[in-house]
This record gives structure tokens, sequence and C-alpha cells, in this order.
DNA sequence: CTCACATCCTGGATGC
DNA sequence: TGCATCCAGGATGTGA
């Protein structure tokens, strides 16, 4: 499921396909995703330039030369597939095959682009948890969706002091925090019980009672896992694959999540354990995360 | 306000 | 084998 690092592995490879690049044709197979798409959707994104492919928290931003960003989430299940038109392409660093006959035919093939790279880029959502709108770039951080959108964690205000100060007097168990997209944004089931793992905190301890010293190796450990699976390409746990269509293998490096019964990979006797916190897995090591 | 939980959706896995 | 149930989880809304 794309959290941060999938959503920006995602991002990287729309980026050669779009970024510089007229959307010429844009088709939707439905009414809606998550939420219905905005009125006139296809006309406002027709003809228009892609001025810069970015992302927030875990969407992805293309600006377009209209004012608008369109807006995209991946939802649980979103993917994108993106190929070169006429012949294989050298896009940045992705070389991007011709879409095979089948290509936007699945019954979850939501929306299809087409750009003058030229490229073709399929969403499939199968489960449809994803959505796409169109929001004014200038007020894009004043909208519904990003207006409570705490920092990104890879950014310089991402540090001790600041996980310290949203973390304080926080009943809540550090587990809900860190998932807490108001506190800090991107992070979600899988990279959260990785950092925590990590840092050998427990997920069940009261996100307001961790120690300062502790706070530091947090911060650090919510980085680092970051930056390893955006290094890796992101992962593809389950139905996601990156934009690519190349599996990234991040889920290979996993210490901890998906793990139960298994030993603990920090060297102690322990082993794995799951539990459910407000609903969602926890995977942790009960003796060494305290 | 803060936190827990149900809800949306689908298909793959599991159980009987 | 076939059918029913469970489960995954991001964001949001509801209710305690």
């Amino acid at each position: 499921m794309p959290e941060l690092p999938e959503v920006e592995t995602v991002r990287l490879g729309l980026q050669p396909a779009m970024e510089g690049h007229v959307i010429t044709r844009v088709q939707t197979r439905r009414g809606d995703l998550r939420i219905p798409f905005p009125k006139d959707f296809v006309k406002r994104l027709e003809g228009r330039k892609v001025r810069h492919v970015r992302r927030r928290a875990k969407y992805i931003l293309a600006d377009l030369d209209s004012g608008e960003t369109l807006v995209i989430h991946l939802g649980m299940s979103g993917r994108m597939s993106v190929y070169s038109e006429g012949k294989p392409r050298k896009l940045g660093h992705y070389l991007y095959d011709v879409a095979p006959a089948t290509a936007g035919t699945d019954k979850h093939d939501h929306v299809v682009f087409e750009t003058d790279a030229p490229a073709k880029i399929i969403f499939n959502d199968h489960r449809r948890f994803g959505l796409m709108t169109l929001v004014d770039t200038a007020h894009l951080e004043d909208d519904k969706l990003f207006r409570d959108v705490g920092i990104e964690p890879l950014s310089d205000s991402f540090n001790t002091a600041y996980l310290a100060g949203v973390l304080e007097g926080k009943r809540a168990p550090i587990k809900a925090a860190l998932l807490d997209q108001r506190l800090i944004a991107g992070l979600g089931n899988i990279y959260v019980c990785e950092a925590l793992f990590r840092a050998k905190i427990s997920p069940k301890r009261l996100a307001g009672s961790i120690s300062r010293e502790r706070l530091a190796p947090l911060a650090a450990a919510i980085r680092k896992v970051l930056k390893d699976a955006i290094a890796a390409g992101g992962s593809t746990l389950r139905d996601h694959a990156q934009a690519t269509g190349d599996p990234g293998n991040f889920q290979h490096h996993f210490l901890v999540y998906g793990r139960e019964g298994k030993p603990c990979k920090l060297g102690c006797p322990g082993t794995v354990k799951r539990i459910v916190q407000s609903g969602r897995s926890t995977f942790y090591c009960p003796k060494c995360q305290t």
C-alpha cells in the first residue's frame, strides 16, 4: 500500500512522462473514485502543459499551466503504469515500454492520460480508495485536503524538537500518533512499525510519555526508513507497483512488518508479535521494544 | 478536544 | 469443490 516512499517512487516514474509535456487526452471510465471527479475534469486537463510533478504527504501533485493542480491519491491499491507511445523510449532514468494491447482495458483501469512525451499513463485502482481532483495551485495548502496535513518527515523542519512538540501531552499510543497525518505527513502502517522497531520503542507506549532521549533516535529512524525505502524504489507489497511497472523490492527489507511469529531481527531472543491497534495490525518485538 | 472505531471497496486467503 | 467470512489499509465521519 502506498505510503510516502511508494508515492515518491511513483512520482519519479511519472515525472519524465508528464513534466514539461502537454496532456493531449484524458479518459475517465467512471464518474468517481473515492470522490466524484470534479466538473469538466477532462476539459480542464486536455491541452494543459504540466509544469511540475511534486508530492505532498501521500498525494502526487501535477501543476498545470492553467493555474490548477491535478491532485492524485493512490489510496491503498492505486497504481500508475507509464508507457511510451510508438516505440520504447528512454525518459529520464527510465526506459518505458510500449503499452501492450491490453493496456487500459482492465475493469479497474479508471483513468487514462496521454501526453506528448509521448506517453500513456494508466491509473488502475481496484479498491477505489484513491482519488483525483483539481485544485487552485495558489491556494492548494488551504484546500480541505491539505489544510491539516503535518510537516514532511524528510524536510529540515522535521527533527527531535518538532516531534517532542507534537507528541507532548498525547495520550494515544505512539503507533497511532505517528499514523496521524496532521502530525507527520506520509507515514502509514508499515513504516510506522518499521521506525518504532528500529528505534526500539513499544508501539503501545503513550506518545507523550517518551523521553526526549528516545525521541532523537525515533526521528532518525523515521527518516532513515523512508530514505532507505525510496532508495530501494518503493515497496510493492501486495497489490502495489511503481510507476514504471517494475516491481520495487523494499518489502524484502522489512525488519518487522508481516513477520509475526518469526525471530526478532535485532538479534534479541524475542519473537515478532502482531497486535491490533485502532483497527490496524501492528508488528513489534515485545522483548526489545519498550 | 482526544481517541477508538466503523465505513468505503475489492479480491485473495482462509475456514468449514 | 463451493460458499461464506475475514482481512488488508488511507482518510474521514461519528460517537463516546
